[in-house]
DNA sequence: CTGCAAAAAGAATCGCTGTTCTGCTTGTGA
DNA sequence: TCACAAGCAGAACAGCGATTCTTTTTGCAG
């Protein structure tokens, strides 16, 4: 039965939301057309509504990937031996921030108040980021600052919160720094 | 020649937002119809576009509402002149949160990402609203930490900075909450 | 009071967009 | 190498939604 192979399935799986993912940045998830993820994806409408069911689907897929390559990225930096304090850390998450990325993850914001696929998506995303963070702060607590493990947990709490909150606010002024780049109208 | 006077008109105007409002933080900006917005607000399409040119500026006009009020309860904290502590200014601007405003709030700094006029006013907005902050932490330090207003100023700056930030996250946490309520399917 | 232009209602229009359908093409397992 | 199901292309379809148009109603100036 010959179907694709898994890894050629996946490629084209990803070349369609990364085309994706560059409409959406462009002209917003809703704003974005078949059409224009057609176009710049250089496939043709059957292929992708071969590796999605519609577009609803394609847009979690994409948001799915946008958030998680971020919440990977800190979980580098978290699980790193030599950990870094909380201001360090901070600097790190927004150095690491991708303009492109950033816009999708706000209009992804927008999305989560009324798609509850959306939403769900997002409250694990920025939920795991907050236990990694959290991890990391305990993890310098322990290892720097020599705090007993039990306190070193409780004082992280709301150590983690601010570093996360100023992170998602960073994430916020990037994506609206970026001017809005229009296609041909 | 008979129009509405300017008292009436406004009115109609102020009709028709909030039921926008009420809409847009239900369904979404886009995905809510000229129609449902009809219904919401028990007017007529024909009224409608009598009073605002089309829904791109009906869509303005809201946003702007709704962050110009946001902005405005902030200048009442920061004009008290007993000024509050950083923390408490915090506080407060927290608990002055509304769900519902929450919602479109973040819904409009998706849109600002790829619409110029939505842009222009998410981030007048937030500019206004830094300075603000940043007012208000500079005369708690003149009248309570008693520093030099020189210094003041200066030292002001990335608190004020710090606040806005944990501000917007948490008007982010606060729109991810409310669950997303459906419109009878 | 009264007339009339603006405002409101609601039906009609028209373009756009998601999705489906019909064949051709191609990769894969034997 | 081959045969055939899955991929893929692109046209066709269907429905929705913004806007416009026509008709009726209404509020204000005189």
């Amino acid at each position: 039965m010959p179907r694709l192979t898994d890894a050629r399935k996946e490629l084209r799986r990803a070349q369609i939301t990364e085309a994706a993912v560059r409409c959406f940045s462009r002209n917003g998830l809703e704003r974005t057309s078949i059409a224009d993820i057609t176009a710049e994806s250089g496939l043709s409408t059957g292929s992708i509504y071969a590796h999605y069911r519609n577009k609803a689907d394609l847009v979690q897929a994409s948001a799915h990937a946008v958030l998680a390559k971020r919440a990977e990225a800190l979980g580098e930096y978290a699980g790193s031996d030599t950990p870094p304090d909380p201001d360090e850390l901070l600097d790190r998450l927004i150095a690491g921030i991708d303009p492109v990325e950033a816009r999708v993850g706000v209009q992804t914001w927008g999305e989560a108040t009324n798609n509850p696929v959306i939403h769900g998506i997002v409250v694990d995303t920025i939920d795991r980021m907050r236990a990694m963070v959290h991890d990391s702060v305990t993890a310098w607590l322990v290892k720097v600052e020599h705090l007993e493990p039990a306190e070193a947990q409780e004082r992280a709490t709301p150590i983690a919160h601010r570093v996360q909150s100023l992170y998602l606010a960073q994430l916020l002024y990037t994506a609206l720094q970026s001017p809005t780049e229009e296609t041909a109208p």
